[in-house]
DNA sequence: CAGTATCCTGTCCGATACTG
DNA sequence: CAGTATCGGACAGGATACTG
């Protein structure tokens, strides 16, 4: 599986875009979250072509977030299960549920996040784990790490970048 | 711009990847956090043809992610904005900042948020706004919403499906 | 500077057919 | 059932050249 590579290769969104770039990707990964992991499971689901399937699915092999496991000899078989790399891309696949749900859910929801209990209606969000408080806001910034080059490290204003919509030329009032 | 179309449409993450799924959107997406807005930022930060950029911008602009602004008449030029709901796309981008840093760093992370103050380092965790919590654990699960189809629903347990890692087959001892 | 026009290549992806 | 083999189309994406 020959990866794709941009030029700000530096950057880990990029990187992590190499690995689940692909359109179907994130959809076998959603499945493997909805607990399927039967080569035929993935395919009645997405209704994608077995060719493409095989691919797509070495590819996430390859990549780490599957791995196979045997469930039987003679003929050899095996299913694919997510290891930790990929159980932590959950954030990942929830942030864009909640971003669909939210802009393209015309005739409301047809997923939807709730108390295990009280049954309420979670609305995602971003928090740092230490402080609970939300990165989305005044209270974080973005900065260059150590592994960062001087091209992108030159892209980021002193003291960091905001992530707070607010504050972004153009957004809001 | 012809979107793609999967075969479960209904699921909001499938809505979702029809307006970001192209590799070249989520950095653009991401330069546009950054700060850049004109044609020529977009180009030199991402080294994409001229070509393809005007087809993405295009694109995004038509998903309603960004919004052009004239800043010259004559000659007619604009700046390319989030809007609203480009800059709901936050917490994605973040999401896979924080994969892509922790899994495919090995020299060490090159872009992190940190907190403004203090400068310590903030681990991005999706937790529900109401209660604080986070949702991958064992308190929250995925139900099928009201605009779910016959077939979603019958792929979703009943009392939901836990997005606890822990009671996932397979993941962790 | 902000694009458009044109051409070309790679590959994503589906359709179909085949195999242990 | 779980794939592999092969074919072909559509388009993402690059390279180059051009325009107001």
């Amino acid at each position: 599986m020959q990866r794709k590579s941009f030029g700000s290769m530096s950057c880990p969104i990029a990187r992590s875009l190499e690995r689940v770039g692909e359109w179907w990707n994130i959809l076998i990964l959603r499945d493997a979250f909805a607990g399927l992991s039967r080569f035929d499971e993935f395919q009645k689901s997405l209704g994608i072509a077995p060719t493409m399937l095989t691919r797509r699915l070495n590819g996430l092999v390859e990549a780490g977030l599957l791995e196979r496991h045997p469930y039987s000899e003679r003929p050899l078989r095996h299913e694919y299960r997510l290891t930790e790399r990929g159980v932590d891309f959950q954030p990942v696949l929830l942030a864009m549920l909640a971003w669909g749900n939210r802009h393209f859910a015309p005739e409301g929801e047809s997923i939807m996040i709730v108390d295990r209990k009280t049954r309420e209606r979670a609305t995602p969000v971003l928090v740092d784990r230490a402080s609970g408080r939300p990165l989305i806001g005044p209270d974080y910034v973005v900065v260059a790490g150590p592994a960062a080059t001087e091209a992108g490290r030159q892209r980021i204003p002193p003291g960091g970048r905001s992530l707070d919509p607010a504050r972004r030329s153009g957004a809001s009032a």
